[in-house]
DNA sequence: TCTATCAATCTTGCATACCAGATTTGTGCA
DNA sequence: TGCACAAATCTGGTATGCAAGATTGATAGA
């Protein structure tokens, strides 16, 4: 059996490692069956989820991981501007285990990148930011950050090419050494810079305000060289 | 009946309103026939409450509205001055339809404060910085607020004074008076002595560090003119 | 052949029943 | 009189069952 403390970490991870795209079904029967237990723990995970924006529920159709419209992703990524640059540019010091802490996680990070298990970096990219914010002293927004994250995540779903992905993890370097300096106002602007970054990569046609977008990628023109139709046999 | 959004309103609003203490009992059985409708209602809201940080369970005793830790009320604290301040900084203009909502709110602050209903009056108070969120732009930081908000009540629960209260208010009206004079920085110095206010009015020795201060107050001496001990009939 | 209507099925909504741990109360012994 | 142990009760934990809305597929009529 599950808990729904553990079913929901499981979703919000597997978001966060972008294996559950936004507008992804969720039935409570068949997460039931995938984590051995009733519907009645699904339900409350999901509930729970529900109440931290990660998913939504339309009565009597089923549970879908959030699609986000524009405006809401505008939310986001200021939301996360906020805080993590709040946290940041009120910080006097930042004590020698969080560095370590701090450090290891961008090795972790650069190791992921270097692998290329895309789940696990997508994962800990994102993650950084919520042990940032649990380093600068503040569990409380260290939660924020986290849902934020995730529906930062949700919207640049266009996913991250390892060079992005090499990128995030540089620039995450640069802001751990900043405040390994103590340079709080580099490392402040930094964060703004690296927020601002993942933003402005975003498509302006956003899969949410397009509910054919799937479809519409999926059955996109083929490019003649890979068109197979004068190939077929007859 | 009632449904689960309905109930968890019902609850923050109380607590807002300082009309459920830190510690209060949340029985679902209670709850549930107080709203008419069943347990799994109940949990419902509850669970929701509890992911957003206003209750917690105790396994197999029961729900509470959340005690806090000193650390907790730091935490909550620095997440309202960083999310508050943060929205005002970058803020550039604000639109004449938010001016006026804003400048309503605090007309009907005035009214509650000078009304003397303390449960409106808390209410409002609290409110004014979800409203000001929300018209500064972003509704996912005015959620984040509310909950904050809530939670930092939960700590100055010793109760405002009147004279408070309109001191709370003035500031109110005073950085709605510098939005609208665009004076942005000054908005947001202002916010931060507000907040920075609140916190300092704290009594060091918070109910959540000690679990019989509730007892202690309901039994503490009663001063020589209000005993009624000699005068008892015998 | 196309469309409109109806039935079968799938999915959540909600209540209830039962279980198990925690607490309190009562009782008997030292 | 005080303490320890046991039973009764109270409370949430979890599963299940049934109701009802939504969707999909089938069928019949135009």
């Amino acid at each position: 059996m599950t808990t729904a403390a553990e079913i929901s970490e499981r979703i919000t991870e597997s978001v966060m490692a972008q294996k559950l795209a936004p507008g992804a079904r969720l039935g409570e029967q068949q997460l039931a069956l995938l984590f051995n237990c009733s519907r009645t723990m699904v339900r409350e995970a999901l509930i729970r989820l529900a109440a931290r924006g990660i998913v939504t529920v339309s009565s009597r159709r089923g549970w879908y991981v959030v699609e986000l419209s524009v405006n809401d992703a505008r939310e986001a990524f200021e939301a996360r501007e906020v805080i993590e640059m709040g946290l940041i540019r009120r910080t006097q010091e930042v004590s020698k285990a969080a560095l370590k802490r701090l450090k290891n996680h961008v090795a972790r990070q650069k190791a992921a990148v270097a692998g290329g298990d895309v789940g696990l970096r997508s994962f800990l990219l994102a993650d950084f930011h919520v042990c940032l914010a649990e380093c600068l002293g503040n569990n409380l927004l260290a939660e924020a950050v986290r849902d934020m994250t995730a529906r930062t995540i949700l919207i640049a779903m266009l996913s991250q090419s390892a060079e992005e992905a090499e990128q995030s993890c540089n620039e995450h370097a640069e802001i751990v050494k900043a405040l390994e300096n103590r340079d709080f106002a580099l490392a402040e602007k930094l964060m703004q810079v690296h927020i601002g970054c993942s933003q402005s990569r975003l498509n302006p046609e956003s899969s949410a305000s397009d509910p054919l977008s799937e479809l519409r990628t999926a059955l996109s023109p083929i490019p003649p060289q890979f068109d197979r139709a004068d190939s077929k046999i007859g």
